[in-house]
DNA sequence: AAACAATATATCTATACGGCTATATAGCCA
DNA sequence: TGGCTATATAGCCGTATAGATATATTGTTT
């Protein structure tokens, strides 16, 4: 069985799709407009959005004749929550927070 | 051609190599070693590796016989800077700094 | 109802991916 | 050198993915 972060982390793995999301950032919008700025197909984008869909980055509302997509913030924040645990490994500032810890709270954190 | 992105969120959409990268905090590990706790023959580590070092998440040493693999914390970075974009969306915090900045230099926000 | 607009679904094709087994390579030790 | 250990590479197979074109669906408009 897939993982939510198997299906985040692929539906990402597509410069389309990014970009998708990035147009998202701007606002609700139509597949038409989507898929405006690609050379792709217009099914090419549906499918797209299906799997942006499936992976919970986007929604799909209703108006009209249209069916609008909508970002989904929780998708990628439970991207953001899995690699904060990394974060210590280029932020400075966190590693000092995190000597900081260890001396307070006797952490062990070799 | 692909992004660095597109070989990165790849490279993450695999419970297998999350899982990898997740012992490889805990320090250096052999091939063997990371290997371990799977059911996967030793060449499917060995492909999920190579998968993981073309997409820089990791980087092999040489140590005797062995050639060791550590975490390299670029890559990362890389998507936490991506997605850091797409904070505002979910974290209340940063969307109130998001309107102090607003009034403050009358940066434009809709 | 008929035509049109927006979008989805079906089907096909080519390529990529993840697994396996078998084998090659490289360093270590007797 | 020969054998052992650690790891990589090759080749094969089944499934998934991204694209295309053709067609279906649903709401709007006349």
């Amino acid at each position: 069985m897939k993982s939510n972060l198997d299906t985040i982390f692929s539906a990402l793995a597509d410069p389309t799709r990014r970009a998708i999301l990035g147009r998202l950032a701007n606002g609700k919008a139509t597949v038409a407009e989507l898929a405006d700025p690609f050379e792709l197909s217009q099914p090419a984008i549906s499918k797209h959005l299906k799997v942006l869909e499936q992976a919970g980055l986007i929604r799909s509302g209703r108006e009209a004749n249209s069916r609008p997509r909508v970002l989904e913030p929780a998708a990628l924040k439970t991207v953001a929550d899995w690699i904060a645990d990394y974060r210590r490994f280029w932020d400075q500032s966190f590693d000092r927070l995190d000597d900081y810890l260890s001396k307070v709270q006797g952490y062990e954190n070799d």
